[in-house]
DNA sequence: ACAAAAGTGTTTGGAGTACACCCATGA
DNA sequence: TCATGGGTGTACTCCAAACACTTTTGT
């Protein structure tokens, strides 16, 4: 049985994993290891790969974030398909792709996904194949990536801006469970490319009947503790 | 020269077609006969097909859409893949495939797009291959497509109905290029589901700056005659 | 004259925006 | 006591929604 039988390699899927650290955001990358005629190369790619032959889109994306990074049960939106047919022109792309293949290799079209998670989680990286870290999205305009990965991540940028105006809680996928409201402006502020008044800022999130106050409040901090809040599921958010 | 070498037969567009006749959403769809054992079978599909192994999707999109309807020019948006492994499972759809192909299809993921067009315009569906006609929306929901195009139809439209709550004048590319407000009240309640008041409506309108009224009537209408408009691109609509 | 659709203004409530000061805490 | 961020209220503007009658035209 040769690879060919199990791997459709016409099509994969890039997952692009969006995370808050408090301040920033930032974006899931994996490190890539070329042997070029005994010279290794090494860049960041998006956890990606091709699909199976017999394995719906969605899977083929939750599938490929957990071999590439460890990441389970992450919720992944499909938000775009990729297929300018020099997108795998690279030689070195090519390279790569058929070392850890072992298959022929020709256009791909890839399905990319987007996905939000919460930095605070003691997240594992764990996965034998390869090694993934955050990068802040600065530094990875100016950085040197796999195929059309740059490509990929502005417009998954543009897609999550674009949902997050339309179902603002999603933005609690970003944050730990227990949050301050500084912590929430913040977030917003940054994927809103904003700069909202603290005093409005109140009253809206007041109104949204998903965020609840809690009895607690921040603790270790050097200066007045602020109010914790979480996150409550509602009927129709 | 195998059609191998031509057609990637991993990947195919599709292409959703919305039109508006005035007080309903229509979508273009197209006939196909099979020949099974020599009964023939008539059902209908979205326009499209497998894409070339040197094509862009975008540019498949459109050429597959020329091809298939005679429609040129038409501006197409990408909105989402396809990718169960079973939408190809169908044996009918199948058989219809290689015969139309003259190549073993297996797993096909297809990348579909949405446009919307006037209805008014002339429009002649001149292609040799097929023949395309508007079908009502409702009428869709009973009919029997192929693959999974019913599917495809009904995120198509939750796609538009999306866009154009973000960009309300993507609705005029429905309308004629003179038309009264009525008929652009009931195009938007059509897309947006509701039921305007008429005067809220007019004032509403009356801050579209996208909007301008001419200086001419309707005609032969057997009550009064409305005023008519025309849609006119702003710099920054 | 009547049927059919066009056109027109006012009021009310909710949401967003602008704006400045005191409070609690740790160092 | 000071530096740091937390927390609070009011006034204004704009937009959306509710609501009913008169006008024009063809038959």
């Amino acid at each position: 049985m040769t690879n060919e039988m199990i791997y459709n390699p016409h099509v994969s899927v890039d997952c692009v994993v969006f995370g808050f650290d408090g301040s920033k955001l930032k974006v899931l990358l994996i490190e890539r290891t070329i042997n070029e005629q005994n010279e290794l190369y090494n860049d960041k790619k998006l956890p990606g790969s091709i699909i199976l032959t017999d394995e719906d889109l969605d899977d083929a994306a939750s599938r490929v974030l957990t071999e590439l990074t460890g990441l389970k049960n992450i919720y992944l939106s499909q938000f775009r398909s990729f297929g300018n047919p020099k997108r795998t022109d690279n030689p070195r792309d090519i390279l790569w792709l058929e070392n850890t293949t072992q298959l022929k290799i020709g256009r791909i079209v890839t399905v990319a996904y987007v996905a939000l998670i919460k930095i605070d989680r003691k997240i594992q990286f764990k996965s034998e194949i390869s090694q993934a870290n955050w990068y802040d999205l600065n530094e990875v305009a100016t950085m040197n990536l796999a195929f059309d990965h740059a490509e990929i991540i502005k417009k998954g940028l543009e897609y999550i801006r674009h949902s997050l105006d339309i179902e603002p809680y999603l933005l609690f996928e970003l944050l730990p469970r227990k949050f301050t409201l500084s912590q929430l402006r913040s977030l917003y502020d940054t994927v809103h490319q904003t700069n909202s008044d603290v005093r409005n800022f109140q009253k809206k999130v007041a109104l949204w009947a998903y965020v609840v106050a809690l009895d607690e409040m921040e603790e270790g901090v050097p200066h007045r503790a602020a109010r914790l809040y979480k996150f409550k599921r509602t009927p129709n958010p």
